[in-house]
DNA sequence: GTTGGCACTCGCTCACGGGGAGTGCCAGCA
DNA sequence: TGCTGGCACTCCCCGTGAGCGAGTGCCAAC
């Protein structure tokens, strides 16, 4: 459909508009790439693009500039994924190796994306629904106040209070204590419910009533946390958004302060690999004028949270892709070892 | 030094422009304030004004607007703290009394102090060296692996892995969890360190390795979680500090990121009561067209942190002193209930 | 299918020129 | 002494229009 020369042209154009922020004419392009033709053949290509709907011109007689479109097919089969130097594979690697705990890894992470892109980063901390039960603890606060610890194989850990009905002996809590963690550690998240339904049977019938509060109160924090948690960082970056930002900013933020929104947008990325949202393709309206670059980590092989980028649509994609990559493969080693 | 009248014009200078945003005149003060006297008199006073440095041109023949010293004048001795109306109370009640742990505390708290003032909120986690201990737990995940969790009276807690240099006892562990918590439950942070001192020797020689080793952990703890934690919401709100604002904005971002930053400016708010840096009075470059106000709360009588906002210097300061001396009371009360 | 030429479009910049809000100063008045 | 009305002056703001230049679309020729 599109002869080569024309992608070419495409390529161009994106790539020097991604450079320059302006729109980019026929002389200009002939100029600065070799694409052996002159400027009034690009002409005629570029009209050909405009047609397909993968350049627009922001007004007539002025340079064209990509369309969503446009840059989805840059994306799709036009652009690679740029590895890396190995200055900065190091650098990856020891910023994140200082970290002492979980928070520790997603606030470098968050920022090491950041200033590697230079765009707004966004770590999803990882979910506790793929995650596993690494131990639970239950502490007596007071005779009838409880307090439950969840602790993942992430690292992540859950505290809630607990309300007994009635007051739990010592032997009674390191009883119920025992029994939970032989059965849950190790075990995902998912299948807990399961696993616990019929253990307050097994308890005095005194002591059924907190057994069915404490174990009600685990499961609540089990879907409560579903709603994720995460860290957004580098949001001074929106500032390098584009010359018009004083119109385009503010639903920005206002996007990204609602995790909720970030979420369901990460949550979108279900490709393996790297997903990238162009424009007008993420849902959000605040987010129209922005890409988003997500991609999976995982402390395994399989992913437990998402992490990427929010940026402007004339990013460098290549580039930015490289790099969500290289820290997400990071981020996994570093879960991993822990 | 001023009369009252100038006064008067001073603070009607600063209400008209912090409506208006723009620079006023002293017909416009005359038409808008029962100044009972006429724009000539008033261009005498401001004039006077003027010289003293509390008002300036943007050019000649503009109107005036206030500096930072005018605005310090205003907040010290022309302006009151206006109360919030009651239906504003009970939403702020009501609001903060859904939060289930601290991270919901602190999340709320910074949402509705946004909200409330349209500006950007900072809330910092309550400190752990004013808290007292609630409760040490102690968790072997492995024969030679422990984890550290530490549960303070405001809700915080705190985790860390300890890989003790030796096996150790489910008994032993439960005996050093035992006299641990018999010795620092209810003490004060800072008074740990001289608590726990002697505890090594009590243990048989075996053990005093692993005790060592989980001792230098919490104290470890206590030192570094100094460096405090804090939360900011409301950023979609910078895009109301001025009209000027792609010049100002990129550093205010930049600032809040930096929270070590914040955590320095609140730091400095010693006062017992409010604490109003106006403009250059702030250290940090980046917020020198901004004005921080801010103020301690506690769960109890002390102060065990500080919350407040940062918005422009042109902001309504009654209003916002009001909001944030509310929201951080029934924070403080929320903090005590629980 | 490609190329050079050419007329045309249109955004950008800058200079020009009211209009208007606001000032400073001054003389007069209580 | 302090307040007031009057008045000339200063500039900012905004709309207008001309010139420039980058870029386009089209066409005839190769």
């Amino acid at each position: 459909m599109l002869s080569e020369r024309r992608l070419e042209v495409l390529r161009a154009i994106v790539q020097d508009y991604v450079g320059t922020e302006e729109p980019v004419g026929s002389k200009a392009l002939t100029e600065r790439h070799k694409l052996g033709v002159s400027p009034a053949t690009v002409r005629n290509d570029m009209a050909v693009l405009e047609d397909e709907g993968f350049i627009a011109q922001p007004h007539t007689s002025a340079g064209r500039i990509p369309t969503d479109k446009g840059y989805r097919l840059f994306v799709d089969r036009l652009a690679g994924v740029k590895p890396l130097s190995s200055p900065e594979r190091r650098a990856i690697q020891n910023f994140l190796d200082g970290a002492v705990d979980l928070d520790d890894v997603v606030g470098r992470t968050v920022r090491l994306l950041a200033q590697l892109t230079r765009q707004v980063a966004v770590v999803q901390y990882p979910s506790l629904t793929r995650s596993t039960v690494r131990h639970v603890e239950l502490l007596a606060l007071a005779p009838a106040r409880l307090m439950l610890v969840l602790i993942t194989d992430t690292g992540r850990v859950e505290q809630r209070m607990v309300d007994a009905p009635a007051p739990f002996g010592e032997t009674s809590l390191a009883d119920l204590r025992a029994r939970l963690n032989s059965r849950i550690v190790g075990r995902r998240f998912a299948d807990v419910p399961q696993l616990v339904q019929d253990l307050p049977d097994s308890f005095e019938q005194e002591d059924r009533g907190v057994v069915s509060t404490v174990l009600a109160t685990l499961l609540e924090t089990l879907v409560e946390e579903t709603e994720e948690r995460l860290m957004i960082g580098g949001t001074a970056n929106i500032t390098r958004f584009g010359h018009d930002f004083p119109l385009t900013i503010r639903p920005v933020l206002e996007a990204l302060e609602e995790h909720v929104v970030l979420l369901k947008l990460l949550g979108e990325a279900k490709d393996p690999g790297m997903t990238v949202r162009i424009g007008h393709e993420n849902a959000h309206e605040g987010l129209n004028s922005t890409s988003v670059v997500a991609v999976g980590y995982g402390s395994g092989d399989e992913a437990v949270a998402k992490l990427g980028v929010v940026g402007p649509t004339r990013m460098d994609y290549p580039g930015t892709m490289g790099a969500v990559r290289a820290v997400a493969r990071y981020v996994g080693q570093i879960l991993a070892e822990s």
